[in-house]
Order: C-alpha cells, then sequence, then structure tokens
DNA sequence: GCAAAAGTGTTGGGCCTACACCCATGA
DNA sequence: TCATGGGTGTAGGCCCAACACTTTTGC
C-alpha cells in the first residue's frame, strides 16, 4: 500500500509493482482454537494482518512465500490464494495518514491499491512470530478477539475464513495445522474450531478412518490428565489421493 | 498489459492502475455444450480472451463488468472473480511484439503485468458478441476446439472451468445460462456440459424437483421433433435460499 | 476414589445409484 | 408408421446422524 519505502529503494534498489500489495492470513491452532497472526504498529493502538508489496522479479506466490518466511520462519507452508480486493474504499486516505504518519511519509501512499489475498495454515508450535520494521509486535490472537483491523483487514480475514471453511468441506486439511503426531480429539477440536461447531467423536473418528488419511500409531499420548489417547499421523500418500478425488465432505 | 493505449489517453484522458490487466472467460450454452467467447486480434491469426485494463477511479468488479457489458451487451449478469495470475512467465515479451507490434506499440508494453481472472455464465441467445478496437472478430468457441491462445490465456480458461465446475458442485448455477424458460433435458445437459460427463435423466430430475429450485410450467415446447417436453422456471426465491444454505452437491 | 476426557457400536432413515420401458410428436 | 427423444418408478446399498456407557488416567 505503500509506494516504496525508504529503506528499500536505498538499501536494497527494489523495483516493487506499484499499487499492488500482498495480505496474508496465517491460521494455526493452539488451545483448542483457531488463531491468527496480527501485527501491532510501532507506536500506535492499530493492528493488521501480515502483507508486504510485490516486487517486479517476483511471482505473487513467490512474494506470499516470503512474507510468510519473514513472519513465520518457516518455510514449506500450505498457502493458498483466496481473493483479489479491489475496491475504491479499501482504506481512507486521510484516516491512514494520520494512524501511521510517524512511521511511513503521507505522500507515499497511493490513493489506492490492489491487495492479493491468501491464507496459510501452519503448526502453531513450530512458528517464531517476528515482527518486520514498522512493528512492534507479531501476535497470535484468537479469532473471537481479533479487534478492528486498518484498512479493510477485517473484510480480508472474513473472506479467508470463509475460504478455509469452503475448502475443508471437499477436502481433507489439518496436515498443515496439526504436528507430527497428533490424537483424534486434536484432530477433531481443529475441524470444530474451523467449522464453527460442535462434531460428534465417534461418527468424526468413522469419517476420517474410513478415509484412510490417518494411520494409527502404537503410542499413546503420556503425561495428560485422564485416559491416554492413541496416536496418529497423516498418511500422505493417501491424503493426496483423497485430496485429488475429493472423497472427505464435510458440512 | 500494455500501458495505455493512444486512443485512451488521447480521447478520454483516464488514468489507468500499471500492470494490472484483467482478463474474463465469458461461459455461454447453446447446441448442447458449453461455449466460450474469444476475440481474434486484427490482421492476425491469434485469438486471446476478452480483457482490459483497470482505471484508477473503478473498482476491480466494476471494471469486469465493463468489459462484459463492452464485449456482450448484458448488464446485470453472473460474474465471479476466480483468480489472479501473477508469475513472472505469463507471456514471452518478444513474441507479443512480434504478433502484435501492428497494434500496439513495442514500447507500451511492460515486462509484466499481474492479470485479475473473472468468469461470467450469460444466456447465449441474449448476447451479441462486440469485438474491440485492436480485434476483427468475437466469436463464440466450443470448448474442444478453443485454439492456442495468446498469453497465458488457455491457462486461465482451465482455471475458470475448474472453479466453475467447483462451484457448480456444492451450487445452483443453471438460473444465468439459461432463457427464462427451459426444458428438463436442456438444465441436464447443461450440468452434463459443465460437468463433462453424463447424468442420469432420472435420478436428475428427481434431485431438481426436490431441491424446490425450479417450478413446472403448464405449458410443452412446441415445434420440436418427438414428445413435447414440459417447460420450467426457475423460483427465484428458492434458488437464493439453497444458494446460502449450500443444500444442492453434484459431484 | 473421583473427576475428566477417551474410546467405542448400533440403528434408522434418507439419499443416491442403477436400471428399462412406454409415450408423444414431427417427419 | 417410424424414429427419436421425453417422461417416469423402484429397489438396494451406502452413508450419515443420533445416541450413552465404559475405560483409563492423574490427582
Amino acid at each position: 500500500m505503500i509506494k516504496e519505502s525508504k529503506k528499500e529503494v536505498s538499501l536494497e534498489n527494489l523495483a516493487l509493482v506499484p499499487q499492488l500489495t500482498l495480505d496474508c492470513v496465517i491460521f494455526g491452532f493452539h488451545d483448542n482454537a483457531l488463531k491468527v497472526l496480527l501485527l501491532k504498529w510501532k507506536q500506535t493502538p492499530y493492528h493488521s494482518l501480515p502483507g508486504g508489496t510485490v516486487r517486479q522479479d517476483e511471482s505473487l506466490d513467490d512474494a506470499a512465500k516470503r512474507i510468510l518466511k519473514e513472519r513465520t520462519g518457516l518455510d514449506k507452508i500450505f498457502l493458498r490464494q483466496f481473493h483479489t480486493f479491489g475496491s475504491l474504499q479499501r482504506y481512507n486516505l486521510e484516516r491512514i495518514k494520520t494512524a501511521l504518519g510517524h512511521l511511513i511519509q503521507p505522500e507515499l501512499w497511493y490513493e489506492r491499491a490492489i491487495s492479493v489475498g491468501y491464507y496459510a495454515l501452519v503448526d502453531y508450535e513450530e512458528v517464531f512470530p517476528n515482527p518486520d520494521d514498522l512493528s512492534e509486535s507479531c501476535d497470535w490472537w484468537e479469532l473471537k478477539e481479533v479487534p478492528d483491523l486498518l484498512f479493510d483487514h477485517n473484510e480480508i480475514l472474513e473472506k479467508a475464513l470463509h475460504a478455509l471453511r469452503l475448502e475443508l468441506s471437499f477436502q481433507p486439511i489439518g496436515l498443515n495445522l496439526l504436528p507430527e503426531k497428533f490424537t483424534m480429539p486434536d484432530m477433531m477440536r481443529m475441524y470444530e474450531a474451523i467449522l464453527g461447531k460442535k462434531i460428534d467423536p465417534r461418527n468424526f473418528q468413522k469419517k476420517i478412518l474410513k478415509s484412510g488419511i490417518v494411520n494409527k500409531l502404537d503410542q499413546v499420548k503420556r503425561g495428560v490428565a485422564h485416559k491416554s489417547p492413541y496416536l496418529y499421523s497423516f498418511d500422505k500418500e493417501k491424503y493426496k489421493e483423497v485430496l485429488k478425488e475429493g472423497g472427505l465432505f464435510f458440512t
């Protein structure tokens, strides 16, 4: 959304695609809840989604990967382009200049910018959130507690969640949100968190096992209170197969 | 994909969003086949999808509507943004300059452009295809007969078809592709054309009637050979309801 | 021993698939 | 009258949703 940051131009001399930005909705799963990474702008009370610009010598997908890598430290993550936001009123220029004038020179803002939205699914445990130069923090937020965001980022988040739900409803997805080994209740709660509703544990287990996308391991998770749950891992071959054939529906 | 056409600048003095274009995949249904509108560039053997640039004072959606209106004459049509194409190799600049050098000054091409893809569903009978200034014709093509297109337009078409199939598989869609009154075999062949496979007519009819999205009219279609088929029309209220609740699956 | 979460089976109904013959019409 | 496409019903299986009690563990 900015024409060019002085730093970028002077230090790296990178040419950017003008008026085009990229915003990332990074989802993680922890404490039985779906969370999203938000940045807090330096010396302001304002939050927004991680985002950035697109360089002239990189594809959109590469730009998204770069931004993800910068914010999470992760390399190979599940990434989906879901929508491009191109209305005229994506942000109020005057309000933004006031809110962020101390960080970005007001004349560097375009009258409008088009933003390509990506969402990512990451393993919460493996992420080390990393703020960018203009942010003082980068933190996980529960969906329900997400505050008013700058620009049209609340709308972008909404649409990302909708796209995620849609994708989940006809494909397996969890592989990217869960650790290597996980329990059936873990997986079920992930589905519940994304779909926003309760699932019957017996029916869920039957459905997942029948699809064949997970293998039961000869281990249980120890050290947790109450009965020790069995551990599972994804059968990546079968998972890919089901992805292609679309054989796992949730509504 | 062009920086600015001389005509646009001189006649209308319109500011355009640089390096951003918009391509439309316009689907129609006729002769039991799904068709797509293609332009043929003047004095060349080359075809491509209808497309255009985005003005600084219009949203992406408005730009898509404008382009659709220009090519088809239609106002209120079903339009979906489905993907934004942003790889570096979307076209070979030298090849394009050679192919289209007589139409667009070579120095007006950007090194790269990002293109937002929309697809539209239109009533074939109501469309009057209208070439743009740089094209000598604008015609319907059967999907199977679509030739090699310029830029990455074959890929864009592929992806549009995929998005259309996906959408059709969990929502009713036909309303925008069929005329006001239509027969059940018409509708079934539309589904067959989009999904690319045969459907059982008894099961299809049961499913559609059960969903309630169509009303049987007290008329039959006369003047056709063989038994006169009943006419139906969409129940728009019920249709919207099913759209929201996602109650009509096809796989 | 007690509280909390994990694990597990059955039944009924609805939906989907597969399948074939008669009917109406225009030529 | 004939060729062609339109119109229609049933039966079987699969899948899904609903539903509750026992087991294991840490405390």
